[in-house]
DNA sequence: CATTGCAGTATCATTATTTGATACATTAGA
DNA sequence: TCTAATGTATCAAATAATGATACTGCAATG
């Protein structure tokens, strides 16, 4: 498998099984599974007998198909006290919640996308967009992009020449040097604002959380309908809250 | 290690690793690896390799001590696109959630305790109380008394007389004859209060989500200060709209 | 209703892989 | 600077995973 001989492979197969559930495939029977995974069917069965012994995947005992269990989000659970930004920001982030009425996000850099560490839904929208531990590229959103602002020239300008692109609405911004001029926009300001880029009818709204070395690894982000918000009442109504709660968190 | 011929140890093995890291012990070094999974050093050393190589854990490369990886929120992510009950019940929550301005909760039955799926926190309170995932004994909380309470009287006297208590207040109820007395009134009542069985100064109302053989799985709970509300207000001003609200759930 | 195909389950000899003892390297503490 | 402890690397031994194959049972089809 590998020649690394630290590597355990039955361990890594296990794992795939586990990635083989995605937002598309929420419910997984064997055959199922060995064709997203590319094992073999004796590996397989063996495996999903095992993450199920181990509460790792439910079964329906009629269907025979293999579910996510309560333990994915035990995990999560453990990922919230192991990080220490996390309940730093939580109780700042509520309180801003509270006071705007509107949608926060915790972002954090995740490789060459964000990932969505905490979400205080306000308002109904996609689902998507209010459950936690999403993933998306990092330059198709605000959060991504203020973040990148305070990295090295070098680091944006080599980000925004090779990070992944995927236009998820027809006003996506797939030129890059548009996404680059953003990124030094968002150096000046201290803050970024994207619209549509995930979501039509979107508007979001990004601060970072800037770290002692001066880099972000994560941001504050607000999400607004544009019927109700254009980017100037944002800058207006918002951006003067969100700029102390973010600066509240980082102490 | 087991002699189920389907078991495959070195995967069982590996999930040990990540089962280590508890709320208590979010960073773990080698050796404290082997002493928690109580594994060989040299199966721990190539199993934590393995997962960081995977990306199910980080690592510190100063301290060289391990930590869940982002991974672990990507993992609840699926779990919510998983579970049918999570998208119904969500866009009500977020409604219910504004309209009470209170914290609110979405708790579904775990084997012998009650874990929280979902929270859309108003206030600001201690930090386990605002994060998803956490695992709580479901006699001493009103979701579990009201869960249990549209089972059979088997079930319940059975989960009453057997199921795992710990008095983590002073005032947590140790005495299962109170319990069971409880779970009989939430029968007749359709809802449970509970008062400072978790945290003191907590008071928490639940309603069952029913489902199709009229037995429940989830319930939407609701925790205030007692300092704010007292049983009867409780009662008055939240159960009507958390009514309303399962029942739209339950559609 | 019998037939066929497919998904899931069980078995077992083979051998690749994990194992765990041990030695080495590096860090942190005295 | 030395010492103890933690992390890293190696390798022969044998256990435990492998995957081919055969079996069972369900569900779809004509």
């Amino acid at each position: 498998m590998k020649q690394n001989s630290l590597h355990v492979g039955t361990l890594a197969k296990g794992l795939r099984l586990l990635r083989a559930f995605t937002e598309s495939h929420v419910s997984l029977s064997l055959t199922e599974l060995v064709e997203r995974t590319g094992l073999e069917k004796s590996a397989v069965q063996r495996m999903a007998h095992t993450l199920h012994v181990e509460g790792m995947l439910d079964r329906d005992p009629d269907t025979r198909r293999y579910r996510p269990s309560h333990a994915w989000l035990e995990l999560a659970y453990v990922y919230y006290w192991s990080d220490p930004l996390i309940s730093r920001a939580l109780p700042k982030l509520i309180e801003f919640s509270r006071t705007v009425g509107e949608t926060v996000n915790l972002a954090q850099m995740s490789g060459d996308h964000i990932i969505y560490a905490l979400r205080l839904p306000n308002h109904r929208t996609h689902f998507a967009a209010s459950i936690v531990g999403r993933r998306v590229p990092a330059l198709a959103t605000a959060s991504g992009r203020v973040m990148l602002a305070t990295r090295s020239q070098a680091e944006y300008r080599e980000a925004c020449a090779s990070w992944p692109l995927h236009a998820a609405t027809p006003r996506t911004i797939t030129d890059r040097a548009v996404i680059e001029e953003d990124v030094i926009a968002a150096r000046r300001n201290g803050y970024a604002i994207t619209e549509a880029q995930i979501l039509l009818n979107e508007i979001s709204l990004a601060v970072p959380i800037i770290g002692m070395d001066g880099r972000a690894d994560a941001a504050v982000q607000v999400s607004l309908s544009s019927l109700a918000y254009d980017a100037d009442r944002v800058r207006r109504e918002i951006l003067p809250v969100l700029l102390d709660t973010t600066a509240s968190i980082q102490g």
